[in-house]
RNA sequence: GCAGGGUUAGUGAAGCGGUCAAACACAGCAGACUGUAAAUCUGCCCUCUACGAGUUCGGAGGUUCGAAUCCUCCACCCUGCA
Protein backbone atom coordinates (compact mmCIF):
# COMPACT_ATOMS: atom_id res chain seq x y z
CA UNK A 1 0.00 0.00 0.00
CA UNK A 2 1.11 2.83 -0.88
CA UNK A 3 2.12 5.42 2.17
CA UNK A 4 1.38 9.13 0.64
CA UNK A 5 -2.07 8.28 -0.39
CA UNK A 6 -5.15 8.04 1.37
CA UNK A 7 -8.70 8.59 1.24
CA UNK A 8 -11.68 9.63 3.40
CA UNK A 9 -15.42 9.95 3.37
CA UNK A 10 -17.12 12.97 4.51
CA UNK A 11 -20.54 12.50 4.18
CA UNK A 12 -22.80 9.71 3.33
CA UNK A 13 -26.67 9.41 2.38
CA UNK A 14 -27.80 5.92 3.43
CA UNK A 15 -31.48 5.40 2.49
CA UNK A 16 -31.00 2.98 0.93
CA UNK A 17 -28.21 4.59 -1.53
CA UNK A 18 -24.22 3.98 -1.02
CA UNK A 19 -23.54 7.46 -2.14
CA UNK A 20 -21.10 9.51 -0.10
CA UNK A 21 -19.02 11.80 -0.57
CA UNK A 22 -14.70 12.05 -0.08
CA UNK A 23 -11.25 13.48 -0.42
CA UNK A 24 -8.63 11.09 -2.04
CA UNK A 25 -4.92 12.19 -1.08
CA UNK A 26 -2.10 11.74 -3.14
CA UNK A 27 1.02 13.55 -3.62
CA UNK A 28 0.40 16.01 -5.74
CA UNK A 29 -2.91 17.37 -4.25
CA UNK A 30 -6.42 15.88 -2.99
CA UNK A 31 -9.48 15.24 -4.85
CA UNK A 32 -13.33 15.93 -3.85
CA UNK A 33 -15.18 12.70 -4.75
CA UNK A 34 -17.39 12.29 -6.31
CA UNK A 35 -15.09 13.88 -9.52
CA UNK A 36 -15.31 12.90 -13.13
CA UNK A 37 -11.32 12.47 -14.43
CA UNK A 38 -10.26 13.64 -17.45
CA UNK A 39 -8.53 11.13 -20.18
CA UNK A 40 -5.50 12.15 -21.40
CA UNK A 41 -4.49 8.98 -23.07
CA UNK A 42 -1.28 9.68 -24.19
CA UNK A 43 -0.24 12.36 -21.72
CA UNK A 44 -2.42 14.84 -23.31
CA UNK A 45 -6.27 15.58 -22.84
CA UNK A 46 -6.77 15.80 -26.41
CA UNK A 47 -7.17 19.37 -28.10
CA UNK A 48 -6.63 21.29 -24.18
CA UNK A 49 -3.60 22.84 -22.78
CA UNK A 50 -3.02 21.62 -18.77
CA UNK A 51 -4.39 25.76 -18.18
CA UNK A 52 -7.43 24.59 -19.95
CA UNK A 53 -8.02 21.03 -17.72
CA UNK A 54 -7.68 23.50 -15.45
CA UNK A 55 -9.75 26.23 -16.47
CA UNK A 56 -12.76 22.97 -16.58
CA UNK A 57 -12.01 22.69 -13.09
CA UNK A 58 -10.80 18.98 -13.71
CA UNK A 59 -9.14 17.42 -10.71
CA UNK A 60 -7.20 14.97 -11.87
CA UNK A 61 -5.93 13.42 -15.28
CA UNK A 62 -5.52 9.88 -16.54
CA UNK A 63 -3.06 8.56 -19.10
CA UNK A 64 -2.58 5.02 -20.44
CA UNK A 65 0.40 2.49 -20.01
CA UNK A 66 -0.37 1.46 -23.41
CA UNK A 67 -0.22 3.91 -25.33
CA UNK A 68 2.66 5.58 -23.38
CA UNK A 69 5.09 2.56 -23.54
CA UNK A 70 4.64 2.08 -27.18
CA UNK A 71 4.88 6.00 -27.73
CA UNK A 72 6.80 7.85 -27.21
CA UNK A 73 8.12 5.18 -24.36
CA UNK A 74 7.82 4.58 -20.97
CA UNK A 75 11.94 5.38 -20.26
CA UNK A 76 11.57 8.92 -22.22
CA UNK A 77 9.13 9.91 -19.52
CA UNK A 78 11.08 8.75 -16.92
CA UNK A 79 13.42 10.81 -17.88
CA UNK A 80 11.45 13.71 -18.22
CA UNK A 81 10.99 13.60 -14.60
CA UNK A 82 7.71 11.53 -14.86
CA UNK A 83 4.28 12.75 -16.18
CA UNK A 84 3.35 15.83 -14.41
CA UNK A 85 6.83 17.38 -15.21
CA UNK A 86 6.45 15.54 -18.98
CA UNK A 87 2.67 16.94 -19.93
CA UNK A 88 2.82 19.93 -17.64
CA UNK A 89 0.04 18.96 -15.10
CA UNK A 90 1.10 19.29 -11.51
CA UNK A 91 -2.58 17.77 -10.32
CA UNK A 92 -3.11 14.30 -9.46
CA UNK A 93 -3.03 11.59 -12.31
CA UNK A 94 -3.85 8.12 -12.81
CA UNK A 95 -2.45 5.37 -15.52
CA UNK A 96 -4.52 2.79 -16.93
CA UNK A 97 -2.75 -0.35 -16.72
CA UNK A 98 -3.30 -1.24 -20.52
CA UNK A 99 -5.42 -3.89 -19.79
CA UNK A 100 -8.40 -2.47 -21.48
CA UNK A 101 -6.06 -2.55 -24.69
CA UNK A 102 -5.63 -6.72 -24.74
CA UNK A 103 -9.55 -6.50 -25.72
CA UNK A 104 -9.55 -3.63 -27.85
CA UNK A 105 -7.02 -5.03 -29.75
CA UNK A 106 -8.17 -8.51 -29.71
CA UNK A 107 -11.05 -10.15 -31.11
CA UNK A 108 -14.24 -8.60 -29.93
CA UNK A 109 -13.00 -5.11 -30.55
CA UNK A 110 -15.63 -2.75 -30.25
CA UNK A 111 -18.30 -5.23 -28.70
CA UNK A 112 -16.27 -5.08 -25.35
CA UNK A 113 -17.39 -2.06 -23.98
CA UNK A 114 -20.11 -1.42 -25.98
CA UNK A 115 -22.23 -0.92 -23.18
CA UNK A 116 -25.39 -0.48 -25.23
CA UNK A 117 -25.73 -4.86 -25.63
CA UNK A 118 -24.59 -5.14 -29.27
CA UNK A 119 -26.69 -2.50 -30.41
CA UNK A 120 -24.18 0.13 -32.13
CA UNK A 121 -21.56 -2.13 -33.21
CA UNK A 122 -22.51 -2.28 -36.80
CA UNK A 123 -20.74 0.96 -37.57
CA UNK A 124 -17.56 -0.21 -36.25
CA UNK A 125 -14.91 -1.67 -38.79
CA UNK A 126 -13.91 -5.46 -38.46
CA UNK A 127 -10.22 -5.93 -37.68
CA UNK A 128 -8.52 -8.81 -37.34
CA UNK A 129 -7.69 -10.66 -34.04
CA UNK A 130 -4.55 -8.94 -32.99
CA UNK A 131 -4.04 -10.07 -29.71
CA UNK A 132 -3.44 -13.30 -27.87
CA UNK A 133 -3.91 -13.87 -23.83
CA UNK A 134 -2.41 -16.20 -21.79
CA UNK A 135 -2.52 -17.46 -18.23
CA UNK A 136 1.28 -15.14 -18.06
CA UNK A 137 0.02 -12.32 -20.35
CA UNK A 138 -0.64 -11.13 -23.52
CA UNK A 139 1.07 -10.87 -26.89
CA UNK A 140 -0.30 -7.94 -29.46
CA UNK A 141 0.78 -6.42 -32.28
CA UNK A 142 1.29 -2.13 -31.99
CA UNK A 143 -1.41 -0.62 -33.82
CA UNK A 144 1.38 1.86 -34.82
CA UNK A 145 4.07 0.27 -36.57
CA UNK A 146 2.76 -3.52 -36.62
CA UNK A 147 5.42 -4.95 -34.27
CA UNK A 148 4.85 -7.55 -31.67
CA UNK A 149 5.36 -7.02 -28.25
CA UNK A 150 3.81 -8.48 -24.70
CA UNK A 151 2.59 -7.35 -21.84
CA UNK A 152 2.65 -9.08 -18.63
CA UNK A 153 1.68 -7.84 -15.06
CA UNK A 154 4.88 -6.85 -14.08
CA UNK A 155 5.98 -4.88 -17.31
CA UNK A 156 2.42 -3.04 -16.95
CA UNK A 157 3.87 -1.82 -13.55
CA UNK A 158 6.82 -1.37 -14.83
CA UNK A 159 6.02 1.09 -17.34
CA UNK A 160 3.39 2.56 -14.64
CA UNK A 161 6.28 2.92 -12.44
CA UNK A 162 8.20 4.86 -14.62
CA UNK A 163 5.60 7.23 -15.99
CA UNK A 164 4.51 8.35 -12.49
CA UNK A 165 1.07 8.45 -11.62
CA UNK A 166 -0.33 9.10 -8.24
CA UNK A 167 -3.23 6.24 -8.96
CA UNK A 168 -1.96 2.91 -11.05
CA UNK A 169 -4.41 0.04 -12.12
CA UNK A 170 -3.58 -3.39 -11.93
CA UNK A 171 -3.21 -5.39 -14.94
CA UNK A 172 -6.41 -7.32 -15.82
CA UNK A 173 -8.25 -8.88 -18.33
CA UNK A 174 -10.83 -6.89 -20.04
CA UNK A 175 -13.42 -10.04 -21.20
CA UNK A 176 -16.44 -9.04 -23.57
CA UNK A 177 -20.01 -9.71 -23.42
CA UNK A 178 -20.13 -12.48 -26.47
CA UNK A 179 -17.46 -14.47 -24.05
CA UNK A 180 -19.07 -17.62 -22.40
CA UNK A 181 -19.90 -17.86 -18.82
CA UNK A 182 -17.03 -20.64 -18.61
CA UNK A 183 -14.22 -18.06 -20.43
CA UNK A 184 -14.95 -15.69 -18.13
CA UNK A 185 -14.23 -18.27 -14.75
CA UNK A 186 -10.74 -18.43 -16.99
CA UNK A 187 -10.23 -14.82 -17.41
CA UNK A 188 -11.35 -13.93 -13.89
CA UNK A 189 -8.88 -15.93 -12.47
CA UNK A 190 -6.36 -14.88 -14.39
CA UNK A 191 -6.90 -11.42 -13.32
CA UNK A 192 -6.20 -12.58 -9.47
CA UNK A 193 -3.45 -13.90 -10.24
CA UNK A 194 -2.60 -11.08 -12.28
CA UNK A 195 -3.47 -8.42 -9.59
CA UNK A 196 -1.44 -11.07 -7.24
CA UNK A 197 1.76 -10.27 -9.36
CA UNK A 198 0.96 -6.60 -10.24
CA UNK A 199 1.38 -6.80 -5.41
CA UNK A 200 4.55 -8.61 -5.50
CA UNK A 201 5.89 -6.36 -8.42
CA UNK A 202 5.05 -2.90 -7.02
CA UNK A 203 6.53 -4.32 -3.55
CA UNK A 204 9.76 -5.19 -5.55
CA UNK A 205 9.65 -1.44 -7.81
CA UNK A 206 9.28 0.42 -4.35
CA UNK A 207 12.05 -1.35 -2.56
CA UNK A 208 13.99 -0.51 -5.40
CA UNK A 209 13.45 2.90 -6.29
CA UNK A 210 13.01 4.08 -2.47
CA UNK A 211 12.79 8.18 -3.47
CA UNK A 212 9.60 6.61 -5.65
CA UNK A 213 7.48 4.79 -3.48
CA UNK A 214 4.55 6.93 -3.60
CA UNK A 215 2.48 5.46 -6.00
CA UNK A 216 -1.11 3.86 -5.39
CA UNK A 217 -2.51 0.55 -6.74
CA UNK A 218 -5.92 0.07 -7.67
CA UNK A 219 -7.54 -3.81 -8.29
CA UNK A 220 -9.63 -3.89 -11.06
CA UNK A 221 -13.10 -5.74 -10.79
CA UNK A 222 -14.42 -7.90 -14.05
CA UNK A 223 -16.78 -10.64 -13.96
CA UNK A 224 -18.78 -9.23 -16.69
CA UNK A 225 -23.24 -9.24 -16.02
CA UNK A 226 -23.09 -12.25 -13.60
CA UNK A 227 -23.68 -11.43 -10.26
CA UNK A 228 -21.94 -14.29 -8.49
CA UNK A 229 -18.91 -13.43 -10.40
CA UNK A 230 -18.77 -9.87 -9.93
CA UNK A 231 -19.08 -10.67 -6.20
CA UNK A 232 -16.72 -13.52 -6.28
CA UNK A 233 -13.77 -11.60 -7.28
CA UNK A 234 -14.94 -8.31 -5.18
CA UNK A 235 -14.69 -10.19 -1.99
CA UNK A 236 -11.55 -12.05 -3.05
CA UNK A 237 -9.74 -8.38 -4.42
CA UNK A 238 -10.92 -6.57 -1.54
CA UNK A 239 -8.92 -8.43 0.87
CA UNK A 240 -5.97 -8.18 -0.55
CA UNK A 241 -3.97 -4.58 0.48
CA UNK A 242 -4.72 -2.45 -2.64
CA UNK A 243 -5.25 0.92 -2.23
CA UNK A 244 -8.68 1.53 -4.07
CA UNK A 245 -10.84 -0.79 -6.30
CA UNK A 246 -11.57 -0.21 -10.19
CA UNK A 247 -14.35 -1.84 -11.33
CA UNK A 248 -14.45 -2.36 -15.05
CA UNK A 249 -15.72 -4.69 -17.71
CA UNK A 250 -18.55 -5.71 -19.97
CA UNK A 251 -21.54 -4.18 -19.12
CA UNK A 252 -25.15 -4.31 -20.54
CA UNK A 253 -25.90 -0.69 -19.56
CA UNK A 254 -29.56 -1.10 -18.26
CA UNK A 255 -27.11 -3.29 -15.55
CA UNK A 256 -24.57 -0.63 -14.53
CA UNK A 257 -26.09 0.18 -11.28
CA UNK A 258 -26.96 -3.51 -10.25
CA UNK A 259 -23.16 -4.06 -11.38
CA UNK A 260 -21.82 -1.66 -9.48
CA UNK A 261 -24.07 -2.69 -6.41
CA UNK A 262 -22.61 -5.98 -6.60
CA UNK A 263 -19.48 -4.99 -5.98
CA UNK A 264 -19.55 -2.65 -3.13
CA UNK A 265 -21.14 -4.95 -1.41
CA UNK A 266 -18.51 -7.08 -0.97
CA UNK A 267 -15.68 -4.15 -1.43
CA UNK A 268 -14.09 -2.72 1.59
CA UNK A 269 -16.39 0.35 2.51
CA UNK A 270 -13.52 2.38 3.19
CA UNK A 271 -11.29 2.35 0.05
CA UNK A 272 -12.03 4.36 -3.21
CA UNK A 273 -14.00 3.12 -5.91
CA UNK A 274 -13.19 3.86 -9.31
CA UNK A 275 -15.51 3.28 -12.32
CA UNK A 276 -13.64 2.88 -15.54
CA UNK A 277 -15.15 4.65 -18.66
CA UNK A 278 -18.47 5.91 -18.33
CA UNK A 279 -19.73 10.04 -18.54
CA UNK A 280 -22.98 9.18 -19.78
CA UNK A 281 -25.28 11.47 -17.42
CA UNK A 282 -27.61 8.54 -16.36
CA UNK A 283 -24.53 6.05 -15.88
CA UNK A 284 -22.96 9.34 -13.86
CA UNK A 285 -25.85 9.38 -11.21
CA UNK A 286 -26.75 5.54 -11.49
CA UNK A 287 -22.44 4.77 -10.16
CA UNK A 288 -22.44 7.81 -8.03
CA UNK A 289 -25.66 6.40 -6.16
CA UNK A 290 -24.29 2.93 -6.23
CA UNK A 291 -20.98 4.49 -4.03
CA UNK A 292 -18.60 5.07 -6.73
CA UNK A 293 -15.95 7.93 -5.90
CA UNK A 294 -14.54 8.84 -9.30
CA UNK A 295 -14.70 7.71 -13.03
CA UNK A 296 -13.11 8.55 -16.39
CA UNK A 297 -14.11 8.93 -19.75
CA UNK A 298 -13.18 9.65 -23.26
CA UNK A 299 -16.72 10.99 -24.20
CA UNK A 300 -16.82 14.90 -23.99
CA UNK A 301 -13.87 15.08 -25.80
CA UNK A 302 -14.15 12.82 -28.34
CA UNK A 303 -17.87 13.18 -28.90
CA UNK A 304 -17.15 16.91 -28.79
CA UNK A 305 -14.53 16.97 -31.40
CA UNK A 306 -17.17 15.01 -33.82
CA UNK A 307 -19.57 17.92 -33.18
CA UNK A 308 -21.88 16.69 -30.36
CA UNK A 309 -22.03 19.06 -27.38
CA UNK A 310 -24.11 18.58 -24.03
CA UNK A 311 -26.78 20.46 -22.89
CA UNK A 312 -29.25 20.24 -20.00
CA UNK A 313 -31.94 18.92 -22.81
CA UNK A 314 -28.96 16.11 -24.24
CA UNK A 315 -26.66 16.29 -26.70
CA UNK A 316 -26.96 18.18 -29.45
CA UNK A 317 -24.70 18.16 -33.09
CA UNK A 318 -22.79 21.91 -33.83
CA UNK A 319 -22.18 20.49 -37.72
CA UNK A 320 -26.26 20.79 -37.94
CA UNK A 321 -27.13 23.37 -40.30
CA UNK A 322 -29.72 25.01 -37.83
CA UNK A 323 -26.78 26.46 -36.39
CA UNK A 324 -25.55 28.67 -39.16
CA UNK A 325 -26.62 31.43 -37.73
CA UNK A 326 -27.50 30.68 -34.05
CA UNK A 327 -25.44 33.46 -32.43
CA UNK A 328 -26.47 32.16 -28.68
CA UNK A 329 -23.80 30.23 -27.20
CA UNK A 330 -23.48 26.36 -26.94
CA UNK A 331 -25.79 26.57 -23.47
CA UNK A 332 -27.35 29.46 -21.91
CA UNK A 333 -25.64 30.07 -18.50
CA UNK A 334 -22.82 27.72 -19.02
CA UNK A 335 -20.16 29.21 -16.98
CA UNK A 336 -17.23 27.62 -19.85
CA UNK A 337 -15.01 30.00 -21.56
CA UNK A 338 -16.55 28.51 -24.62
CA UNK A 339 -19.88 29.74 -23.81
CA UNK A 340 -18.40 33.02 -22.38
CA UNK A 341 -17.10 33.81 -25.52
CA UNK A 342 -18.52 32.55 -28.16
CA UNK A 343 -21.54 31.60 -30.02
CA UNK A 344 -22.71 28.27 -32.03
CA UNK A 345 -22.75 30.01 -35.20
CA UNK A 346 -19.09 30.47 -34.87
CA UNK A 347 -18.08 27.05 -33.66
CA UNK A 348 -20.30 25.46 -36.57
CA UNK A 349 -18.23 27.69 -38.60
CA UNK A 350 -14.99 26.45 -37.57
CA UNK A 351 -16.63 22.58 -37.83
CA UNK A 352 -17.37 23.41 -41.55
CA UNK A 353 -14.23 25.02 -41.79
CA UNK A 354 -12.53 22.41 -40.18
CA UNK A 355 -10.64 24.54 -38.33
CA UNK A 356 -9.19 23.36 -35.15
CA UNK A 357 -10.19 25.83 -32.68
CA UNK A 358 -13.70 24.11 -32.87
CA UNK A 359 -12.07 20.95 -31.01
CA UNK A 360 -10.73 22.93 -28.25
CA UNK A 361 -14.08 24.82 -27.83
CA UNK A 362 -16.01 21.80 -28.02
CA UNK A 363 -14.50 19.78 -25.46
CA UNK A 364 -14.07 22.76 -23.29
CA UNK A 365 -17.79 23.20 -23.24
CA UNK A 366 -18.11 19.43 -22.68
CA UNK A 367 -15.48 18.69 -19.88
CA UNK A 368 -17.24 21.59 -18.35
CA UNK A 369 -20.23 20.39 -18.41
CA UNK A 370 -19.61 16.83 -17.78
CA UNK A 371 -17.40 17.81 -14.20
CA UNK A 372 -19.92 20.70 -13.31
CA UNK A 373 -22.71 17.83 -13.25
CA UNK A 374 -20.16 15.61 -10.87
CA UNK A 375 -19.43 19.01 -8.92
CA UNK A 376 -23.35 19.51 -8.45
CA UNK A 377 -24.36 15.74 -7.24
CA UNK A 378 -21.30 16.30 -4.55
CA UNK A 379 -23.17 19.65 -3.85
CA UNK A 380 -26.39 17.64 -3.46
CA UNK A 381 -25.47 14.70 -1.62
CA UNK A 382 -23.66 17.20 0.89
CA UNK A 383 -26.69 18.65 0.89
CA UNK A 384 -28.76 15.77 1.57
CA UNK A 385 -30.91 16.58 -2.19
CA UNK A 386 -29.21 13.98 -4.03
CA UNK A 387 -32.53 12.39 -5.23
CA UNK A 388 -34.46 15.60 -6.06
CA UNK A 389 -31.72 16.63 -8.45
CA UNK A 390 -31.12 13.21 -9.89
CA UNK A 391 -34.98 13.08 -10.29
CA UNK A 392 -35.13 16.73 -12.20
CA UNK A 393 -31.74 16.48 -14.29
CA UNK A 394 -32.10 13.46 -15.68
CA UNK A 395 -35.70 14.20 -16.65
CA UNK A 396 -35.36 17.22 -18.15
CA UNK A 397 -32.27 15.68 -19.96
CA UNK A 398 -33.73 12.84 -21.30
CA UNK A 399 -37.22 13.60 -22.18
CA UNK A 400 -36.69 15.58 -25.21
CA UNK A 401 -35.05 12.39 -26.88
CA UNK A 402 -38.13 10.72 -27.03
C1' G B 1 -10.19 28.51 -92.11
C1' C B 2 -7.97 23.23 -91.58
C1' A B 3 -6.91 19.08 -88.17
C1' G B 4 -7.67 16.89 -83.49
C1' G B 5 -9.77 16.72 -78.40
C1' G B 6 -13.80 17.83 -75.27
C1' U B 7 -19.15 18.90 -73.26
C1' U B 8 -21.84 13.26 -67.67
C1' A B 9 -25.96 14.46 -61.62
C1' G B 10 -24.07 20.90 -56.86
C1' U B 11 -18.48 20.65 -58.27
C1' G B 12 -14.42 17.59 -60.18
C1' A B 13 -14.29 13.13 -62.70
C1' A B 14 -15.14 7.60 -64.40
C1' G B 15 -18.06 5.10 -67.94
C1' C B 16 -17.39 4.31 -74.30
C1' G B 17 -23.88 -0.65 -77.24
C1' G B 18 -27.35 -4.09 -72.65
C1' U B 19 -25.35 -6.03 -65.89
C1' C B 20 -26.29 2.64 -65.92
C1' A B 21 -30.03 6.56 -62.14
C1' A B 22 -24.70 6.24 -63.92
C1' A B 23 -18.11 4.36 -60.26
C1' C B 24 -15.16 7.57 -57.29
C1' A B 25 -13.88 12.15 -54.74
C1' C B 26 -15.37 16.70 -52.74
C1' A B 27 -19.30 19.75 -51.20
C1' G B 28 -24.30 19.23 -48.94
C1' C B 29 -27.87 16.67 -45.31
C1' A B 30 -28.62 13.61 -41.01
C1' G B 31 -26.84 10.34 -37.27
C1' A B 32 -23.44 7.52 -33.96
C1' C B 33 -19.53 7.82 -30.51
C1' U B 34 -18.84 5.42 -22.62
C1' G B 35 -10.83 2.35 -19.10
C1' U B 36 -9.36 7.01 -27.19
C1' A B 37 -5.87 2.82 -33.47
C1' A B 38 -11.76 7.91 -33.22
C1' A B 39 -10.50 16.04 -36.10
C1' U B 40 -13.33 9.06 -36.72
C1' C B 41 -17.27 6.16 -38.51
C1' U B 42 -22.31 5.27 -40.70
C1' G B 43 -26.45 6.47 -43.80
C1' C B 44 -28.69 9.81 -47.49
C1' C B 45 -27.46 12.78 -51.55
C1' C B 46 -32.03 13.44 -60.11
C1' U B 47 -37.65 13.61 -59.21
C1' C B 48 -42.06 11.34 -57.20
C1' U B 49 -48.08 9.49 -54.69
C1' A B 50 -41.13 6.08 -53.18
C1' C B 51 -39.11 -2.37 -51.47
C1' G B 52 -42.27 0.76 -57.13
C1' A B 53 -42.48 4.55 -61.02
C1' G B 54 -40.77 8.63 -63.98
C1' U B 55 -37.25 11.84 -66.34
C1' U B 56 -31.42 12.13 -67.24
C1' C B 57 -25.48 12.07 -69.38
C1' G B 58 -24.57 20.10 -74.20
C1' G B 59 -29.07 20.54 -78.19
C1' A B 60 -31.85 18.30 -82.33
C1' G B 61 -32.40 14.17 -85.34
C1' G B 62 -30.97 9.12 -86.68
C1' U B 63 -29.04 3.69 -86.48
C1' U B 64 -30.38 -0.46 -83.16
C1' C B 65 -34.61 -5.19 -79.98
C1' G B 66 -31.65 -1.79 -76.83
C1' A B 67 -27.53 4.32 -76.64
C1' A B 68 -24.29 8.33 -71.71
C1' U B 69 -21.80 4.93 -75.09
C1' C B 70 -22.42 4.47 -82.74
C1' C B 71 -23.83 8.19 -86.96
C1' U B 72 -25.41 13.32 -88.78
C1' C B 73 -26.11 18.39 -88.02
C1' C B 74 -25.99 22.60 -84.46
C1' A B 75 -23.87 25.25 -80.05
C1' C B 76 -19.92 26.22 -76.91
C1' C B 77 -14.79 25.14 -75.02
C1' C B 78 -9.61 23.57 -75.65
C1' U B 79 -5.01 22.18 -78.48
C1' G B 80 -2.01 22.19 -82.88
C1' C B 81 -1.39 24.27 -88.11
C1' A B 82 -2.34 28.59 -90.75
Amino acid sequence: MSKAFSFSITTKIGGGTLARTGTITTPHGTIQTPAFIVVGTKATVKAMTPEMVRGVHAQAVLANAYHLYLQPGHKLIENAGGLHSFMNWQGPTFTDSGGFQVLSLGSGFKKVIDMTGGTTVQNTPKRERRAFVDDDGVTFYSHIDGNKHRFTPELSMQIQHAIGADIMFAFDELTSLQDPYDYQIDALQRTHDWADRCLAEMDELRTSHPGRDYQALFAVIQGAQYEDLRRKTSKHLGQLPFDGYGIGGAIEKEKIGDIIRWCNEELPYDKPKHMLGISEPNDIFAAIEQGIDTFDCVSPTRVGRNGAFYTYEGRKNIKGSRYYDDFQPLLDDCNCYTCKNYTRAYIHHLFKAKEILGLTLMSIHNENFIIKLVDDIRTSIEAGSFNELRNNWLHQYYSDKN
